[in-house]
DNA sequence: TTTAACGTTAACGTCAACGTTAACTTTTAA
DNA sequence: TTAAAAGTTAACGTTGACGTTAACGTTAAA
């Protein structure tokens, strides 16, 4: 039994249950098969998804619909695996793995302009930390 | 003339005047001084501040509201250099820098962890990159 | 088998972060 | 000095990202 109901999925997400129906809705995080009764059963790779999803919005400060683009990728790269070595079908493969080499390359641009600001910030806080510590000793003698 | 008028601010740091103005009313831009007629006279310092709060708010995902606490600092940082150094004021100036030291390290935490998250991020998309370039050169052949 | 716990959709509510518009005053360039 | 350009406040509108509630169907345990 390797389904998930969405309650334990909320509870090891550490999201809601709205906010995982929403994403389902908007598309970032792709549908789950269905019960009988029409019950949304979620796998392992759901789950693990909501994490990638969770640490672009809160760590990387993503809006949802950036986050589109991120899980398109990530939804191609699984596509390409299913995809059958086939002569035929190689030229439309290769066209796909270029598409997707420009938005990584284009996303991991983003992710380094963002690391070299965050390195800037850190060294502002790093002066402040000083400044202060310098005040303190100076003045607790 | 080192003053701005709202519109020269705008042009400068990329943000709408409703945005400037927005941004003071709910206290993340300190008030600027004000002609005879009631026109915002900024400084460099008021650009500078926005720059700051741009970064904290694009690059770090902050909310307006966390970049207050953020703002807070700075602005007691240049209270600090005001107060003169009087014998009786220096319990207080003391405790006040205890206060910030506590703020500062905290922020310094946040910035770590964030930073320590998007490295892992980094990483995914090289592994995603370096696939699909073994695709690309193992099809083209 | 029945009832409580949990699931479903649908619709309206909310809050942050501005955009837009109106109605008006101040500056500035001709 | 007189338009036009740019400033002001005030108020309502919008959009993203969910929260909440209602009205109802499904599951699982007693």
């Amino acid at each position: 039994m390797d389904t998930f109901k969405i309650d334990d999925v909320a509870k090891e997400s550490g999201l809601t249950k709205r906010t995982i129906r929403y994403y389902e809705e908007i598309g970032v995080l792709f549908p789950p098969e269905r019960s009988e009764g029409g019950m949304r059963l979620y796998t392992r790779k759901h789950i693990e998804r909501l994490s990638q999803i969770v640490n672009a919005r809160d760590v990387l400060g993503f809006s949802l619909m950036e986050i589109q683009d991120f899980v398109a990728i990530r939804e191609k790269m699984d596509e390409q695996k299913q995809v059958y070595w086939k002569t035929e079908a190689a030229e439309e493969k290769l066209s796909q793995l270029r598409e997707m080499k420009v938005m990584v390359d284009k996303q991991m641009e983003m992710v380094d302009q963002k690391l070299s600001k965050m390195a800037e910030f850190r060294k502002e806080i790093e002066y402040m930390q000083k400044r202060i510590n310098d005040g303190i000793t100076k003045m607790s003698t």
